[in-house]
RNA sequence: GCCGGCGUGGCGCAAUUGGUAGCGCACCUGUCUUGUAAACAGGGGGUUGAGGGUUCGAGUCCCUUCGCCGGCUCCA
């Protein structure tokens, strides 16, 4: 008999024969996908060493999730290469709820092709074909691999590059030891393989039937537009069939949120074609939210210190020169346009306007912070193909402000402005966000988009990030994400089905006030430089509302609602009695609409719930008798007889709250 | 911008292999209106996103263009 050996599992220690693999360890538990042996991820089959600590690791975690979704990946591309044996293979890596796999392939993938894929899949899951692992020298993939030119490259890029060749590429290549992965059938035959790094679940088996494929779609080769495009199969995998249902199901709700569908349902805005992409109107209703969210931020920026100031659309080209805007930023502003034998452009963003205010006269060190602010409309030349909805637009109001500063007061005037920012999110019934710290590329095609010394970067960078550390949210970084100007820390907020969205920034920008030659006049008569801190607080009021609405479902607090109360008479007779009460409601500010319609009241009732509006009054006989009405919720609750004055002080305390109700 | 899909009255959908566009909701008119998610009857409305082409004939096929949707890249 073999020597033992002595390792610990989940937390205590065994003795065990030479030789004992992790799937030994963990035998007769089925929800074992792979092991944690030393902290790395193994498959089952890794043969354990006197020492190791190993831990069992299911599909409840995340490590086995992407586990689970890589190797359900691998399957994918089985099914494609079974299929069409002259597609090669890119990448397939696990990703947020699922996973994917790049193909070359002559023609793209249909929805009919994804459904066949799903059963040529679902076979092989069948199949209980084995993940086994083997290890190869450069040398041998290199010839094993001939036919695939996606992998041969990754081989050349292993190592420390593969990680940033592309997002995923080192689950293929991550290791100095390259491996690839068979996919044996029970009677031991190879059906297919992969170059990978591994590890997988023992059998397809494990997948059962709780995968599924979504959609299809072009992605380029190593996430650059000057590689040529592949096409990408996204699909999703989870560790039961209900798990896949009620993923599923969330994708279903978070459809219903739409804000493209809600917002022409309840008449809040729309997209002519006339007026080109990206191009929202506001209607009557829509209008009264985007109302509402300016006066309350405009109320709440003068409150913090801020001063509302005005700028045009457009100016002379020769600002955005002056600004850097041209060229760093010439690809998202539109073409020019000649003026009377100048050229004009529409500006893309407010800064530049914002310095020429600062700069009208001279400027002392006791104006600072100096915080200018306004609902500056911008407009972007969007790519095509990435306008959607009110959340990616080309033509948008931006709650946009610059404090300028002394280089001391930067990380003050920073903290006050991310407070100010989480307040605001809050008020609006936001309180879930993380944020994001973006930072220059300092290497690779990006690197040319920053101006600056790598001083200032570095300062810049770190005044934001211990703004960030210290506001004790979960911060996460962005590389090669900052303005062409500056970095900048990002709020990520979570709306109520969990979905992220980009809104606020706070950016610090050491470039424009030279560019511009900004100076004030310091304490000891000398003359110094100020530092910008640029910052939008909804981002833009258009993403903004689009969020909202989604956030909400359309069913708004009380005092977003483009209506505030619907009046509903049991019958004509009481029609005027609640007008009566309408124009006291009105007088008190809420906005109020009375169903005069010839519909009977269970058609009304019907309308009003379908409404989303946040109080129904109801009144009849009963009611006007008693000089009360009836209060029907949004949930369905109804409360009755209560006195009009009662009725009108619930209303307007919602209101002034902002609560949701 | 790139890859793929789509575009029928305000909205949601129908229209066998190309054979003269239908339905529901909404809207308008009339009758009706008493307590919490749809009263009844009648009526109007679309040269099928736009332009060109193939055909005896095009919503159905081809080209161009605009717009939308799903991805990639990019971003507030």
């Amino acid at each position: 008999m073999s020597a033992q050996i002595t390792v610990t599992i989940a937390g205590s220690e065994r003795q065990v024969p030479e030789q004992t693999t992790a799937a030994d360890l963990f035998e007769g538990d089925r929800a074992v996908l792979v092991a944690r042996v030393n902290g790395e991820l193994r498959d089952l089959a890794h043969v354990v060493a006197d020492g190791d600590v190993v831990e069992p690791v299911t599909a409840q975690e995340q490590d086995g999730l992407d586990v689970l979704r890589h190797s359900a990946a691998h399957v994918l591309a089985q099914a494609v290469q079974e299929v069409n044996p002259k597609a090669r293979l890119g990448i397939g890596p696990p990703v947020r709820d699922g996973f994917y796999y790049d193909f070359d392939v002559d023609d793209a993938f249909t929805p009919e092709d994804l459904k066949a894929l799903e059963k040529v899949m679902q076979r092989i899951v069948n199949e209980g074909q084995t993940f086994v692992r083997r290890e190869v020298s450069d040398e041998a993939a290199a010839v094993e691999l001939a036919d695939e030119p996606y992998k041969i490259e990754l081989i050349g890029l292993k190592g420390g590059a593969a990680g940033d060749a592309a997002e995923g590429a080192d689950v293929e290549v991550g290791g100095a030891q390259l491996t690839i992965y068979d996919n044996i059938k029970r009677d031991g035959t190879r059906a297919w393989g992969d170059l990978c790094r591994g590890p997988h679940v023992p059998t397809t088996k494990v997948l059962g039937n709780a995968f599924k494929l979504m959609r299809s779609g072009g992605a380029y080769w190593r996430g650059s537009e000057k590689n040529p495009q592949l096409q990408r199969v996204y699909g999703t995998a989870w560790a039961t069939k209900d798990e896949l249902k009620a993923y599923l199901d969330r994708l279903a709700e978070a459809e219903k949120r739409d804000h493209r569908k809600i917002g022409a349902e309840q008449d809040l805005f729309s997209f002519p074609d006339e007026l080109g992409s990206g191009l929202p109107v506001f209607h009557p209703k829509g209008g009264v939210i985007k109302r509402e969210m300016e006066d309350y931020v405009r109320l709440r920026h003068i409150e913090e210190g801020f001063e509302y100031v005005g700028t045009p659309h457009i100016s002379k080209e020769q600002l955005f020169h002056t600004s850097g805007h041209l060229p760093y930023y010439a690809e998202g502003m539109f073409a020019p346009f000649d003026v009377d034998g100048t050229d004009y452009r529409l500006k893309a963003m407010n800064c530049p306007m914002h310095n020429l205010i600062y700069r009208s006269r001279g400027r002392s060190y006791r104006e600072l912070p100096l915080r200018l602010f306004e609902f500056g409309h911008v407009y972007r030349n969007e790519k095509s193909g990435v306008v959607h909805g009110l959340t990616r637009v080309r033509g948008f109001a931006q709650d946009d402000s610059h404090s300028y500063v002394t280089a001391e007061q930067a990380p003050g005037e920073i903290k006050h402005l991310l407070d100010f920012v989480l307040s605001l999110l809050r008020d609006f019934g936001m309180d879930d966000y993380y944020l994001e710290l973006s930072t220059r590329e300092t290497e690779g095609d990006k690197k040319d988009k920053f101006i600056g010394s790598d001083d200032q970067w570095e300062l810049a960078t770190e005044v934001l990030r211990d703004v960030a550390t210290e506001s004790g949210l979960e911060l996460v970084m962005d590389p090669g994400g900052a303005a062409y100007y500056g970095p900048k820390i990002s709020v990520q907020a979570r709306d109520a089905i969990g979905r992220t969205w980009q809104m606020s920034t706070i950016q610090y920008d050491f470039n424009q006030p030279e560019r511009f030659g900004l100076e004030y006049q310091a304490a000891d008569g000398s003359r110094q430089q100020p530092v910008m801190i640029h910052s939008a607080k909804f981002g833009s009021i258009e993403r903004f509302l689009g969020v909202l609405v989604e956030h909400y479902a359309g069913a708004f607090p009380p005092w977003l609602s483009p209506v505030q109360v619907l009046a509903v008479p049991v019958a004509e007779e009481y029609s005027e009695y609640l007008h009566d009460v309408a124009d006291q409601l009105r007088r008190k500010g809420i906005r109020v609409e009375i169903d005069d319609s010839d519909d009977r009241f269970p058609k009304k009732i019907r309308n009003a719930s379908k409404s989303r509006v946040p109080f129904t009054l109801i009144a009849g006989e009963e009611d006007r008798s008693a000089g009360a009405v009836s209060f029907r919720y949004r949930n369905g609750e109804q409360k009755n007889g209560v006195p009009i004055e009662d009725a009108i002080a619930e209303v307007v305390a919602a209101v002034q709250a902002r609560v949701q109700v």
